[in-house]
RNA sequence: GGCGAGGUAGCUCAGCUGGUUAGAGCACACGACUCAUAAUCGUGGGGUCGGGAGUUCAAGUCUCCCCCUCGCCA
């Protein structure tokens, strides 16, 4: 037995996530996590939310709320949009935990005391009605370029050009439009990534088995331009970990806070560490999935995310680590992901285009997105959502292939032999085929699934349920039974032993209609299958089972044309 | 403008270090079956692998140029 640490990229607590955030990070990992478990391996599945910086402060004020009370409120809605995914975390954390602090702050000072923290005085823009400093972004006014009259203070979304604030005429905040705005010096820490360059590096370069799209971002970010730069690790602002050495003032830091992109990542540990608390757990427990000098040796650690976040993974976090000396487990294996697009353009959070996580479970169960997602995961390159694509896809694996294969078999048993597996009789060539077959393709999707390879895995998965049609189809217990009656109840058995077979192979891609089926099975044995032989006679004769209800339901097509109407604009 | 990823059947995608007639699912056509959610199973048609040049006994797979899409950055 393997022990797994397993972290999906921590989503944005401002607002709900689109299929696409879903998709690139959280998904993936259940799946993975939910093999592993399966597999009978200790698993350790880690996310939380990312609560700190600007637009988190900015989004409270907008809903007219003190920031750690919008914090909370939105971490319960992602917290019960995960369940209702069905997304198997071991626990789900908040960046803004107490754990996260004392954490991100140890981080800090550790990084302190071996020299890689750098204070730089630089120059910002302060809204003086705002009282804040603001973010190049959070700054607008009129383009020298082009004269749009909306252009922000990093770039002009008109023309496209690059700006510096100080560009802008009649510059104004953006957050309250007030141009009492002026220039003030401010001093920030800097970590100095430069000096771990070195050691990054042959860090990546040691990693051979990592997709490209992962060590292909890392090496631009360490190569492009001037190489690696250091970076600033902390802002002014009131909402975050504040800047101190562990409860301690940090001189010339007051009322700072760390900036988002440190503290986050560091909360996949802290996660941990509230999971521990949340159960009961001591300090050891969570260490020894994180120290290597307490345990983690042995513990293989996966991250998965989309592509804007490989830079932070693979560069900055795994500076914070190397920078601190001490013996944190780093990551074993990235697996990144593309984009997925949505009807033609992007999902977009920002101007609300797409589908949402709340959205999609109104309108159907879980199984039917897990499905399809991860079924169409964009691991090699940026993949497209149509509605078309999503009824065709569900309604063929789902319904048709899957879904009456479990019916075809529960009805047929019922109606000759009643609800318990039939005696007597014995299985012929055909049979024996089928277990050959299955053999193989088992072994080929446990490979894919190691591998993370999703699509192939889901594609191994829907094989497996064609064959049991295949075999049905051949058989034909239905023609049998005319004359053969303890020839056809063996064809049965092996069919109703091949459901349960493919509710626990199923789980990990759809785990509700994998319970479904075991119910039905009257099956409490989840046990991963050895050979395929065996694990098809797990289920002796007269071992009683249930008709369950229809596994998915079709989308017809009024359905669709529905849905398509009314995603096709933004959201409210 | 620089960098990165792509451009393979109508659609969504596989094709590793170059090597038998380029694959899968869906869609389409035909056939079989009737246990089942008009479901299933089989067979077949369909691609000059973005364009051009080159290396090679041999290129979708390597090199160069060009075109197009997407993303990141200046």
């Amino acid at each position: 037995m393997a022990r797994i640490l397993i972290t999906s990229a921590i989503p944005y607590i401002n607002g709900i996530k689109h299929l696409g955030n879903l998709v690139g990070s959280q998904l993936p990992a259940d799946l993975y996590a939910r093999y592993m478990r399966g597999r009978g391996h200790e698993v350790m599945f880690i996310c939380a939310t990312d609560e700190h910086g600007t637009p988190a402060e900015l989004a409270a004020a907008k809903a007219g709320k003190p920031v750690a009370e919008y914090c909370a409120e939105m971490w319960q809605v992602q917290s019960d949009l995960a369940k209702g995914f069905r997304l198997s975390f071991d626990h789900f954390g908040r960046s803004s935990s107490a754990r996260n602090h004392t954490l991100t702050q140890h981080f800090a000072k550790k990084l302190a005391e071996n020299g890689f923290i750098e204070e730089v005085t630089e120059s910002q823009v302060f809204s003086v009605a705002d009282n804040r400093f603001l973010p190049d972004r959070y700054i607008e006014g009129t383009c020298p370029n082009c004269g749009y009259d909306k252009a922000r203070g990093d770039q002009c979304e008109n023309c496209t050009k690059q700006l510096d604030p100080t560009d802008l005429i009649e510059p104004r905040s953006a957050i309250s439009g007030s141009t009492e705005l002026e220039v003030r010096e401010t001093k920030h820490l800097y970590l100095k990534q430069k000096s771990l360059k070195g050691e990054i590096e042959a860090w990546i370069d040691s990693q051979q088995d990592w997709p490209v799209l992962t060590t292909s971002i890392a090496k631009k970010w360490l190569h492009d331009g001037d190489g690696l730069q250091d970076r600033g690790i902390t802002r002014d602002l009131s909402w975050g970990v504040p800047v101190q050495f562990e409860g301690a003032p940090w001189t010339g830091m007051d009322g700072k806070v760390f900036y988002v992109w440190f503290d986050a990542p560091i909360e996949y540990i802290a996660g941990t560490a509230e999971w521990a608390d949340a159960n009961g757990k001591t300090e050891a427990d969570w260490e020894r999935w994180w120290r290597t000098d307490k345990g983690a040796e042995d513990v293989r650690y996966v991250q998965f995310m989309g592509k804007d976040n490989v830079p932070f993974h693979t560069l900055s976090f795994p500076a914070t680590i190397m920078g601190s000396r001490e013996p944190w487990k780093k990551v074993d294996y990235i697996k990144s992901f593309n984009y997925l697009n949505y009807d033609g353009g992007q999902f977009s959070t920002s101007q609300g285009r797409g589908v949402f996580m709340d959205q999609a479970l109104s309108i159907l169960p879980a199984d039917y997105w897990r499905w399809w997602l991860l079924s169409h995961a964009p691991e090699n390159s940026d993949s497209e959502f149509t509605w078309e694509n999503f009824q065709v896809s569900v309604n063929k694996d789902l319904a048709d292939v899957l879904g009456n294969f479990v019916s075809r078999i529960t009805k047929f048993c019922r109606s000759k032999f009643g609800e318990a597996l039939p005696e007597g009789g014995q299985t012929g060539e055909r049979a024996q085929a089928l277990i050959e077959e299955l053999e193989a393709r088992v072994r080929v999707y446990e490979a894919h699934m190691e591998a993370m390879e999703i699509r192939k895995a889901a594609t191994e998965l829907r094989a497996i349920w064609v064959a049991g049609n295949e075999y049905l189809q051949s058989a034909a217990p239905w023609s049998v039974f005319k004359e053969d009656p303890d020839r056809a109840a063996a064809m049965v058995r092996l069919g109703l032993n091949l459901v349960r077979l493919y509710a626990i192979l199923s789980e990990p891609f759809i785990p509700d209609a994998s319970a479904t089926m075991l119910k039905a099975m009257g099956c409490g044995d989840k046990s991963w299958p050895g050979p395929i032989a065996e694990a098809l006679t797990a289920l002796k004769p007269g071992h009683a089972f249930e008709t369950p209800d229809v596994l998915f339901a079709k989308i017809a097509d009024e359905d669709r044309e529905d849905w398509q109407k009314r995603f096709s604009g933004v959201r409210a």
